[in-house]
DNA sequence: TTGTAGGCGTTATCAT
DNA sequence: ATGATAACGCCTACAA
C-alpha cells in the first residue's frame, strides 16, 4: 500500500534502483553529489528499506532464535530468563539482528518449533539452554548443520560451540566454604538427574567432601524439581529423614535453598546456627530473605552476550563451531552460612 | 544451497510449482492424488516453506514486536516480563505467529528500535507495556496507524486497543482492607509520578480513604523508583519520618513492600503488630518472605494472552482498533497485614 | 484441476 | 559512476 520502495526513491531522484541500493549499503562508489541525491529523496519519501526483501535476497535472516529447553513455565520462574535474555539482546542489537523467541507449552513442541523456525528461514542460527542430558534437540541441530550455540553443556561437546559457567567448580568451592566453616555433615539437594546442573553440581559437592576426607553418604543427598513446592517436600524430608545429624544443606538451585530454610525454620532450626544453608544461581530474592542466603552468582548476562557473539561470528563470518567459553562464577557470601 | 524450494518438489513430484504451492496453502482445489503425490514428494525432498518469501509476497511479517517501553534493566527485574511474554508466546505460538523482542539500552533506542522493526516490515504489529504518562512512542505509533496493543493505560485512550487491569479498583479493595482491619492512618509507598501505574494506584488509595471518611494526607505519601534499594531509601524516610503516627504501609510494589518490611524490622515494629504492609503484583517473592507478603495479583498472563489476541485481530482480520480489556486484579491476603 | 507468467523489494552481475 | 537485468522463493491472477 504505502510501502515505499527503492524505485519509488529511484523515480524521485532521477535515477535507478541499483543506485538507490547502493546507497543504503553505501560499500560501492558512489558520487557525494547522488548520493546526497538520494538520501533526501529517501528522507523526503519516508523510505525504509524492507528486511524481509533483504533476507530473501540474501539467503539469510537477521534474526536470532532462543529456546529455553524446558516448559515454559519453568524456564520463566527461572531467574536465568531475564537475564539471558538481556545479555543475548544486547550484542544482537548491537549488530542489528532481531531475537525471536521460541515459547512453546512443553519441551517437544519448542524443539519442533525452533526446529521450524531455522528450516523455514525465519531465524539463522539459535541459542540453546541446555538442560537435559538426553537432548534431542541438540542432535539434531548438529545432524542438520544449523548455526547453533548451546549455553549450558551437553554430555559430548564435540565440535559445539559453547558457553558455560564452571558448575562443577563453584559447587566445589561452595562445599569447600561449608567445610572451612567447620560443617560436618551437609547434604545435598539437588535437581532431577536428566538436567546436566544438577550431575555437574552434584560432582562438585562430591569432589570437595572426597579432598576434604569426608565421607560420600547416598542417603544425604535429595532430589527436587525446581520448583518451590517440589524443593519444600524434599526439604521436609531431609530434615524429617537426617534429623539433628546433619548442619549443612547446600541446595543446588537458589529457590531450593528457600524451601530448605523455611523447612528448618519451621522445625525449630535456627540459621546458620543449627543449619548452615546455602544456595545457586543468586536469584532476586537471595539478598532479600532473611538471613541473607549465600549462594553462587552465575553471570548469566554475560553468558548471553558471549553465547550471542558466537554464534553470529557461525554466522556472519563462518566460523567454525567447537569453540568453549567457560565463564567464571562467583561465591556471594551472606549470612546463612 | 541446500534448500529445498517449491520448484524442486514440483519437479519431482512432475506437477507445476503453483500446484505444490496450493498443496501447501491447501485451499484451493486440488485432487486428492495429486495433493498426495505432492505430499510425498514435500517429504522425500525434506521440503519447508520459507518463511521469507511467503513473508515477501503476502506483504507482511508473521512475527509481532513486544516493546518493554523502560530501561531493560528494570524491565528485566519486574516480575511482569516473563508472564508477559508467556501469555503472548502462548497465543503468537496458536496462531503461527513469532515473537520479537526489543530490549535495547535505553528506552529512546528501544523506541526506535520497534519503530524500526515496524517499518522494514520485520513485525506486523506491536505489544507495547505502557508505563510514562507522556509516551512519545504511542504517540507516534498512532500517528503511523501500526497496529498495536497497549498492555496499560495511556493518558489518551480514544481509538487504541489495550488491555489492562484495574488498577484504581485494587488499590481501592487493598486500602479499603486495611481500614476494615481497623487501620487508622496508612502511608503510601508509590513510584515515580510519570508511571501511570503509580497514579492509578495512588488514586485508588485516595478513594478509599476518602469514601471512608479519613483524611488524604500528602505528607504520607512517599514515591521511590521500582528498585529495592531506591524503596529501601524511601521506606527509612518514610518510617523515620512518620514514626509511630502511622499503622500501616501500602507500597504499590511488592518490591516496595519488601523495602518496608525490612526497613520496620530493623526498627523493631513488628509486622502486622506495629504495622501492616501490603504490596502489589504478586512477586514470587512475596509468598516466600517472612511474614508472608499480602498483595494483589495481577493476571498478566492471560493479559498478554489478551494483548496477542486483539493484535491479530487487527493484523489478520482488520478489526478496528479502539477494544478495551479490563482484566479483574485478585487481592491475595496473607500474613503482612 | 492444473500450468504459465508476472511480481513482491532487494541485491548482484554485467554492461556502459 | 551508473543503469539494465536477472535472480531470491513464493503466490496469484489468468489461461487452458
Amino acid at each position: 500500500m504505502d510501502q515505499v520502495t527503492i524505485k519509488d526513491v529511484a523515480k524521485y531522484a532521477d535515477v535507478s534502483p541499483s543506485t538507490v541500493s547502493r546507497v543504503i549499503n553505501d560499500n560501492s562508489c558512489i558520487s557525494a553529489e547522488t548520493r546526497q541525491l538520494v538520501r533526501e529523496a529517501m528522507n523526503k519519501l519516508g523510505y525504509h528499506p524492507n528486511e524481509i526483501a533483504r533476507s530473501l535476497v540474501n539467503q539469510k535472516s537477521r534474526s536470532l532464535g532462543l529456546v529455553l529447553s524446558r516448559p515454559a513455565d519453568r524456564a520463566m520462574a527461572n531467574p536465568f530468563f531475564p537475564d539471558i535474555i538481556r545479555g543475548i539482546a544486547s550484542e544482537t542489537q548491537a549488530q542489528q539482528f532481531q531475537l525471536v523467541l521460541t515459547a512453546a507449552e512443553n519441551y517437544d513442541s519448542e524443539r519442533n518449533e525452533a526446529l521450524r523456525l531455522l528450516q523455514n528461514g525465519s531465524i539463522a542460527g539459535l541459542i540453546v539452554m541446555a538442560a537435559r542430558v538426553d537432548d534431542d534437540l541438540i542432535r539434531r541441530l548438529v545432524e542438520s548443520d544449523y548455526p547453533f550455540v548451546l549455553v549450558g553443556r551437553s554430555p559430548n561437546n564435540d565440535g559445539i560451540s559453547r558457553v558455560d559457567n564452571d558448575n562443577i567448580r563453584a559447587a566445589r568451592r561452595m562445599t569447600e566454604l561449608f567445610i572451612d566453616r567447620r560443617y560436618e555433615r551437609i547434604a545435598l539437594l539437588t535437581g532431577p538427574e536428566n538436567y546436566v546442573v544438577s550431575r555437574d553440581r552434584e560432582q562438585g559437592y562430591r569432589q570437595a567432601l572426597e579432598k576434604a576426607g569426608l565421607e560420600y553418604e547416598e542417603d544425604l543427598v535429595y532430589r527436587s524439581d525446581f520448583t518451590y513446592d517440589s524443593g519444600r517436600r524434599a526439604a521436609d524430608r531431609l530434615l524429617a529423614e537426617t534429623g539433628e545429624s546433619i548442619d549443612g544443606v547446600f541446595a543446588v538451585d537458589d529457590i531450593l535453598a528457600m524451601a530448605v530454610m523455611r523447612s528448618a525454620r519451621d522445625r525449630g532450626f535456627s540459621i546458620p546456627g543449627d543449619i548452615g544453608v546455602a544456595g545457586f544461581n543468586d536469584a532476586p530474592l537471595a539478598s532479600l530473605v532473611e538471613p541473607a542466603l549465600t549462594t553462587v552468582e552465575i553471570p548469566i548476562v554475560d553468558m548471553g552476550r558471549k553465547a550471542a557473539e558466537m554464534l553470529l561470528e557461525i554466522i556472519e563470518e563462518g566460523a567454525e563451531p567447537g569453540d568453549e567459553h567457560i565463564l567464571p562464577a562467583e561465591i556471594r557470601i551472606r549470612d546463612s552460612l
